[in-house]
DNA sequence: GTCTATAATTCGATAGAC
DNA sequence: GTCTATCGAATTATAGAC
């Protein structure tokens, strides 16, 4: 029996009110990495008070957690021919960047791991839960754990030049010229002779 | 033995205290970013007093930029056979990392753009000033333009999983895995169809 | 040249009114 | 559920003694 939940309407604005955070703190988690954001600026960009974040998260670390959720959403490899599989992932991790939605969790992530332990475990979590066993059901076992961090090492690092760092020489690129200069290298990974 | 002789115009006491700082400085920030290390925990590595860093970069920011000085040393990519360059390349940048000394610069430099806006600004001047030229130098302007961003990623993602991340994949690859492993995809990207 | 003491901020977190 | 007020801790930066 719920005693304290009787008012109408009050869920649906908690609701909102919680995902008006969230969306903010992703926003901020992206853009300028754990220890410069703070919770103060989250909650003005919600246009609430500080308070409420702590009331619906608990403290700023679990306010982080929350915003780290992710699903890379890989495709089954195993249904793509062999050597489209290069081609395929670099699409993939392009259109996931490039999308609003997915490239503000994808930036939270990346930007955060690299100043932040906690962020750090969880990509490490997101690697070794999606990205190594899609390689591995189309490159075996044991050749997918000697690939399989060199070809994240591509996909990140186009994601760190492109997106983080925006080096004027990654950004200036088309998608396309993107994919089509970074499959080849991908494919040669793949593919030792 | 040491004695006290007079030297016109040098103190080297304050010489080797502002190196000490200047030391202490980049392992913090290396380990930690702009943000996260502290006047006092620089002072306290190099055994001198907060007031001391103050005294000799002014505020924290000036040593920060004291601390981000770096010269990537590429070598001569003229004087190199055109299918050994990927390669040349890779190996550069294995040394580079795993060399303590210029790995604690690149790690400073590598950690700290991805949070902090100035050193962001300087690792876009480092690449246009150091490896911009050197490709360009072998792959001709116009294709230079076009690949040295791809490039220039795939160096940065194998930093960035290898040394900032320390993804397993990555990390667990021994520095000829990583050279074999990277060469040829590297040079599937200097050398399109 | 080096250190002590402290001013001035900023931020995370809590308590409590409505 | 939301906000006001504030505490306590940490940090940059300054002033000045020795």
């Amino acid at each position: 029996m719920r005693q304290e939940t009787e008012i109408p309407n009050a869920d649906k604005r908690s609701e909102r009110t919680k995902a008006a955070i969230l969306r903010a703190a992703r926003e901020r988690f992206g853009a300028h990495g754990y220890e410069r954001t703070t919770i103060r600026a989250v909650a003005s960009d919600a246009g609430i008070d500080p308070s409420m974040v702590m009331r619906y998260f608990g403290n700023k670390a679990q306010l982080f957690d929350a915003a780290l959720a992710i699903d890379l959403l890989l495709p089954d490899l195993t249904s793509v021919p062999a050597d489209e599989i290069a081609r395929t992932l670099v699409r993939h991790f392009l259109e996931r960047w490039e999308g609003d939605l997915a490239g503000d969790a994808l930036l939270v992530l990346l930007r955060s791991a690299v100043t932040n332990e906690h962020a750090g475990a969880r990509m490490h979590e997101i690697f070794a839960a999606q990205v190594a066993p899609a390689l591995a059901a189309v490159l075996g076992p044991e050749l997918a754990a000697r690939r399989a961090g060199l070809v994240s090492a591509q996909l990140l690092g186009l994601g760190l030049t492109r997106y983080l760092l925006r080096l004027p020489a990654v950004t200036a690129l088309t998608p396309d010229e993107i994919e089509d200069g970074l499959a080849p290298a991908i494919r040669a990974v793949l593919e030792p002779k």
